[in-house]
DNA sequence: GTCTATATAGGGATAGAC
DNA sequence: GTCTATCCCTATATAGAC
């Protein structure tokens, strides 16, 4: 089994139970890999492992999200690209998101700094897309909040209503929420 | 100290610390009792202090929020009294919602069935007010989730940047997007 | 690399004095 | 009602065999 593989596993673990619900035991049974195997991978034991999660999501949203909102297409396809990526990312909204789950408690004290650099990454480039129509860059920022926003609190809607619906619609109003209003 | 005053330190650890980042250490700091004490007002443990705290705040939610929610005052003005209610509840933001934590790992097993009826019941009551400015149920339901996708989304937004901001406007925004668009 | 076994700390929870 | 002292269990982490 490659590293990579295993942080998969582990990535799942802490995106659904957050950091303190992340149990090395837990961490341990998804992977199949007994504590010790564990803490042979990741030496600086789980914050190390969540350090690892943090990295490889980044590294896939960068590949599957950020690089076509890049691209040189017209901004609507930027847009629809994403859309899409996200809606693989999320699963229909039943995975949640590690800036929501990790920016509590503890884990917000370890992993706040990656967290914010990151978000600002995300609307930074989110907001470029949006200058492009012609937009103000003040009006553009704030939109790339507002899709943002509407995708984290979709995602707490569907873990708590138990209903993919809202998160569907959320995705689908992206472009609406960029480019038009 | 009454036993309310108790529950409003628990309140604000859960909140900031979710359902396994409250250790009973924690509570027992916030509360200034030991925790001897505090197995004495929640003989249920750990467990009950989350339903004392959740009852709590859904008690709050109803007199704040839902009461106005449900006045005879125009939908404007209901609205807007709501929004005022939140901006506090939510101390501009910085106070996480108990529906995003408590909506994770362990928590969710524990207090699903809470979270989701309290969410329902202020979705129902959002999407009656919506209905009585002419717009088809179906269309009210949306506008309401969507109302409370942009506050929570707004919440998670605000722990991870530290900014205020986004939800200053979420809130400020609510009355357009049940009422307006 | 992966395991069994174990060390150490902190978690939730209780007994019983005051 | 509140405390000190304590129990048991699980959490993180390590040692060392294979």
């Amino acid at each position: 089994m490659s590293k990579e593989q295993v942080i998969r596993q582990l990535v799942f673990v802490f995106r659904h139970y957050g950091y303190e619900g992340a149990t090395v035991s837990r961490l341990s049974e998804a992977t199949g890999l007994k504590k010790a195997s564990l803490y042979h991978y990741f030496q600086g034991g789980k914050e190390q492992m969540a350090l690892a999660v943090l990295d490889y999501i980044a590294n896939w949203l960068d590949k599957n999200v950020f690089t076509s909102l890049q691209s040189d297409k017209p901004p609507r396809e930027r847009i629809q690209a994403m859309s899409q990526s996200l809606d693989e990312f999320y699963d229909c909204g039943q995975m949640p998101c590690l800036l929501s789950v990790m920016s509590v408690g503890e884990a917000n004290d370890l992993f706040h700094q990656q967290l914010e650099q990151f978000l600002n990454h995300w609307l930074t480039l989110l907001t470029k897309v949006v200058q492009e129509t012609g937009v103000e860059p003040q009006l553009a920022r704030q939109k790339a909040e507002d899709a943002l926003m509407i995708v984290q609190g979709a995602l707490v809607l569907v873990r708590v209503t138990n209903d993919i619906q809202p998160f569907k619609r959320a995705i689908a109003k992206l472009p609406q929420i960029l480019l038009e209003d």
